[in-house]
DNA sequence: AAAACTATACACCATATTGGGGTAAATTCT
DNA sequence: AGAATTTACCCCAATATGGTGTATAGTTTT
């Protein structure tokens, strides 16, 4: 079923690993590195004429940097698949790097097999990622476990957050539009805040809706 | 390095999918099952006396649904591992699953070698997705490539969501209050709104910011 | 049983915000 | 050059917000 040449591209600053990276994916009959770049300015310049199916990238490049370089290419291509390499796992570049566009996210330290396992997690519409990483997306839904706000006052702070009035927050929680000003009054008491603003984004850093 | 036994519950009210599991995993030395049960109700009555490191447990049961028994169980033990093993694969329940504590979600379809695979992998700290699923929660990020929205209205819509005043976004975007309410006129119209409210439940849905 | 917390509800008040109407120049992209 | 985007301004009325303060019924914890 599998009789499509993958084509490759890769972007990295680092000629070792680019050129170990191709190396290694030009070794196998379905895989072909069409390019390799080290900016993502030129990539960008040959997305039209390499015509990739899948790019491996690092973020951390001269010029562009990655992020903005996967949300260009996405915007060109939106069917692409991007895989980040990288050595960073912090999660404010990880969830950058996903908002971005990217469909996987694999760190450097891995080896080779694991690289190639990417490549068919991607090829067969995963999304491939380290442990640790798929641990932080997952983890990144679930709420903080000891929030100081109470069931309702949470249910109130979420609807707030969802740009509702007070009246409207009354009507769907079925209480006194003057309940819904005592619990906000809670909420900004316990959060140490005194505007819808501020609660809210306190609220979504410390993850309590 | 791994000298511990694991100990695992499994809550599943499919007796034949249940022992199957249970045998399996029961044949492995550094597995234990501790208990099997085909309600949430009485394996969180037992949590105590189990102690279990994981539970695998499926969301469709007699009695509480596994999406609340998981927020339970998670209660009881936050660091408690539980993997979701059902036939669905609907985003909707994904995501509850998840929101409300699974670190892991696989299909029933998923062999044998794969729900041992899923167990390792929870054990090594990570999170345990099908293809499909991971795929799923990875686009949960992205944004909607096609927004009706230009750059700047996106933006002002962005920080309206996080509750900001006119006053406010204007003065973050360094541009005239007057400019936001242009802006939002705009936005009100592109989407079809005439409130706030409408405005952000209207992007959120169709993950336009 | 007492104490603490939670959810509910109400009043008053000044200020800020919002949404609707309209217009129009400067800038950027195609 | 024309289109789209971003910027800025005017008027106005209705609504929302945040800060006071009080109070009661129910639940949970000690």
């Amino acid at each position: 079923m599998e009789n499509k040449i993958t084509r490759i591209v890769i972007v990295e600053d680092n000629e070792v690993v680019k050129d170990g990276f191709a190396l290694l994916l030009n070794s196998i009959e379905e895989y072909h590195v069409v390019n390799s770049y080290v900016k993502c300015e030129d990539a960008l310049k040959n997305l039209k004429n390499d015509q990739p199916d899948i790019i491996l990238m690092d973020l951390e490049l001269p010029g562009m940097h990655g992020i903005e370089g996967i949300q260009r290419i996405k915007k060109e291509i939106p069917d692409l698949n991007i895989i980040v390499i990288t050595v960073h796992e912090d999660s404010e570049l990880v969830f950058q790097a996903l908002c971005a566009g990217a469909s996987g996210y694999i760190t450097k330290t891995a080896n080779y097999s694991s690289l190639l396992e990417a490549i068919n997690e991607i090829k067969a519409g995963g999304a491939p990622m380290s442990s640790r990483i798929a641990r932080m997306v997952v983890e990144s839904f679930q709420k903080n476990q000891d929030s100081p706000l109470t069931k309702r006052e949470t249910e109130v702070l979420e609807l707030l957050s969802k740009g509702k009035s007070y009246s409207i927050i009354s009507e769907e929680l079925f209480i006194h539009k003057e309940t819904v000003k005592s619990h906000i009054k809670n909420i900004y008491f316990k959060l140490q805040v005194h505007s819808k603003a501020e609660a809210i984004e306190k609220a979504l850093k410390e993850k309590l809706i």
